[in-house]
RNA sequence: GCCCUCAUCGUCUAGUGGACCAGUACCUCAGCCUUUCAAGCUGAGGACAGGGAUUCGACUUCCCUUGAGGGCACCA
C-alpha cells in the first residue's frame, strides 16, 4: 500500500466532504486540515463537496458558515465546490443499477414497523438491525406492494455470510462479518441517497484517491466497501483519523464549549495558532516539535505519523500556542488584529474611533500579556477609561496605613506636577527616589501607585504605563486616589 | 446487547526488541529575574492498565482480562 508520497501511483485527490447542519466544530476541521495538508504535501486536490442529503436536518446558511470557516484557516479547495442535492439523477441511477443487478432492491417496510422492529430487538438485547423482510418477495407480493402506490426504499443487498476486509492506511487491515451488517438504505423513499450511496458514488467519481475522514466512519467502511465490490469499483484508499474528544473523553459537542470553530475566531485565536494546535491533535513531527508553520506542516505531514489514538481536546495547550503566535506579532500586526476586538468589547463609554497612536502604544504593553485577542479589551481597559472602578481598600493591600497611604501618594502627585519630562526614564528616576525619601520599598511604594493609576494590582510596568496614559491622566487619577483615601480616614 | 477500534505522565505526544530506571510540550509546584502581572530562564512532580506467552532481553511481538471511544436510522 502506497502510503508515502512521491511513489504514490495515481494522483492524489482527497476531499472535505461535511453535511450542512451548522458551523463545522473542531473535529470537522480537523480532518478538513488532514485532508488539505495531505492534498498539499503531494501536490494533489482538495475538493469541497457538500454532503447536503438530509432535507429534514439542514440549516440556512450553513454552507456559508463551512466556506467562511475554511477561509478563515486558509483551508483553500480546488475548484468549486460539488452539492449532492444537484446529482440527484446520479444516485438514482446508480440504485438503479444495483437494482437491476441484484445488489439492491426495493424495500416497503413503513418508517413505524421498522422503528417497532427496533424496539423489540433492542428489549430483547439483539443488535437493531433489519430484518431482510422485503428482500425475498414473490413477484405477486411485489406487484401488490406496488399497487398499494407505497414509495419504497431501496436497500443494498448486503452478503449474508462471508466477511468484508479493507486495508486502513492508519489501522492496518480490518475486518467485519457480513452477518452483523444489514441491508441498510441507499436511496431514500424522498429520491434523495444515503450518505452511504451518495458518498461512494462520489468518491469514484470524483476519482478520490484517499478517504482521509474520522474514525467515527470506520464502521461503516465494509459497507462502502461492498457498495464499491458490487458496482465493481476500486476503492479508495482510507485512513480513519483519532477522533478528537472532549474532557470527559465523549465525543466533541456543543456541551463541550465552542464547538464551533468561528467561535475561537471571536474569542481572539489566530488562524495560524488553530492550525498548528490542530495539526498536533493526531500527528507529530517528532518528539519535541511544538512549533510549525503552515509551510513546514505541508512540508512534513505525512499519514505515517498520525496516531491511532483519540485524542483529548486541551484547551490550556491552545491559549499557551496562541500567546506565543500573538507575541510573534509585529506590533503593527498585532494592534491591527486587536482593535476589532477593542471596538467590539471596550465599554460604549469609550469614544471610538479609538485614538491609533495611542493604541498602539497601550498595545505596546499589552500584546506580551494577551493569550486571546477578546482578553485585550479586559487587560488594556483602564487605558481608555475615563474614571476607574476599583475599592478603595484596594489601596491599601499593600499593608500600609491610610495615613501614611495618604501620604505616599500626595508626595509623588506634588513632585509629578512640575514635572516637565514626562516619560519612563525620568518618572523611574523620580520615583526611586521618593520612595528613598518616603523610607517605603518599592514593592509597596509602586504597588499603591500601581492601583492609583490602573485601578489594579496587578497591569504593565508602572512607569511605561504612566507614561503611555500621560501626565494629565496620571495626575487626574492621584488625586482621585487621594480624595477617596481621604473620605475613608475619614469614615 | 452486538460489531469495530484504541490503550505511555492529568492532557498532547516521542518511542517500530537492547542506546529508556522512558524524551518533549501544556498544566502544577519551587527558584531566578523583577515595582506587580506577563514573558523568559532553571529545576521538580508525574506514565509504559493488569496478567500470561515468545525471547538471552520487552513500552515495543502474540493472547487474555480490564478500561476507554466509536458504530449499530429512510442522520451524516
Amino acid at each position: 500500500m502506497p502510503q508515502s508520497g512521491s511513489e504514490l501511483e495515481t494522483p492524489v485527490v482527497v476531499r472535505f466532504a461535511p453535511s450542512p447542519t451548522g458551523y463545522p466544530h473542531l473535529g470537522n476541521i480537523r480532518t478538513a486540515l488532514f485532508n488539505w495538508l495531505f492534498a498539499r504535501r503531494y501536490g494533489g486536490k482538495f475538493i469541497l463537496r457538500i454532503e447536503d442529503t438530509d432535507v429534514a436536518r439542514k440549516v440556512e446558511g450553513a454552507v456559508e458558515m463551512i466556506l467562511d470557516s475554511l477561509r478563515w484557516l486558509e483551508l483553500d479547495w480546488d475548484g468549486s465546490p460539488y452539492f449532492q442535492s444537484e446529482r440527484l439523477d446520479i444516485y438514482r441511477d446508480v440504485a438503479n443499477k444495483l437494482l437491476t443487478e441484484d445488489h439492491a432492491y426495493l424495500c416497503y417496510c413503513s418508517p413505524e414497523r421498522l422503528e417497532a422492529m427496533r424496539q423489540e430487538q433492542i428489549k430483547r438485547k439483539q443488535p437493531p438491525k433489519y430484518d431482510g423482510r422485503c428482500r425475498n418477495l414473490t413477484q405477486q407480493q411485489k406487484d401488490q406492494l406496488k399497487a398499494e402506490a407505497i414509495t419504497p426504499v431501496v436497500r443494498f443487498k448486503t452478503p449474508l455470510d462471508g466477511e468484508t476486509t479493507f486495508h486502513d492506511l492508519i489501522r492496518g487491515r480490518v475486518s467485519f462479518k457480513n452477518s452483523t451488517l444489514d441491508d441498510f438504505v441507499l436511496l431514500k423513499s424522498d429520491g434523495y441517497p444515503t450518505y452511504h450511496l451518495a458518498n461512494v458514488v462520489d468518491d469514484h467519481l470524483m476519482a478520490i484517491s484517499h478517504v482521509l475522514r474520522a474514525d467515527e466512519w470506520l464502521s461503516s467502511t465494509p459497507r462502502h466497501t461492498l457498495i464499491y465490490q458490487a458496482l465493481n469499483w476500486q476503492a479508495p484508499h482510507f485512513a480513519h483519523l483519532p477522533m478528537i474528544l472532549g474532557p470527559d473523553r465523549s465525543k466533541l459537542s456543543k456541551r463541550h464549549g465552542a464547538s464551533n470553530i468561528i467561535e475561537y475566531r471571536e474569542q481572539g485565536y489566530l488562524p495560524e495558532a488553530m492550525i498548528n494546535f490542530l495539526a498536533l491533535l493526531g500527528w507529530s513531527l517528532d518528539d519535541r516539535t511544538e512549533l510549525l508553520t503552515r509551510e513546514e506542516l505541508v512540508k512534513n505531514f505525512s499519514l505515517e505519523r498520525i496516531s491511532k489514538t483519540a485524542a483529548v481536546f486541551n484547551r490550556d495547550k491552545l491559549e499557551w500556542m496562541n500567546g506565543v503566535y500573538l507575541r510573534q506579532l509585529s506590533l503593527d500586526e498585532f494592534v491591527r488584529q486587536a482593535t476589532p476586538f477593542l471596538d467590539r468589547d471596550l465599554p460604549v463609554s469609550v469614544r471610538r474611533p479609538l485614538d491609533s497612536d495611542y493604541t498602539r502604544q497601550v498595545m505596546s504593553l499589552i500584546q506580551e500579556r494577551a493569550k486571546t485577542l477578546a482578553e485585550v479589551p479586559r487587560l488594556a481597559g483602564f487605558f481608555f477609561l475615563d474614571e476607574l472602578q476599583y475599592e478603595t481598600s484596594l489601596l491599601l493591600s499593600g499593608g500600609l496605613s491610610s495615613k501614611a497611604a495618604i501620604e505616599a501618594i500626595r508626595t509623588p502627585l506634588k513632585r509629578l506636577e512640575s514635572a516637565e519630562v514626562w516619560d519612563a526614564k525620568s518618572l523611574e528616576d523620580v520615583l526611586r527616589a521618593l520612595a528613598t525619601e518616603l523610607s517605603l520599598t518599592t514593592g509597596k511604594f509602586f504597588g499603591l501607585l500601581r492601583v492609583a493609576i490602573t485601578g489594579r494590582s496587578a497591569a504593565p510596568p508602572l512607569f511605561q504605563t504612566m507614561a503611555v496614559l500621560g501626565k494629565g491622566k496620571c495626575l487626574e487619577r492621584l488625586t482621585t486616589a487621594l480624595d477617596r483615601l481621604s473620605a475613608l480616614a475619614q469614615a
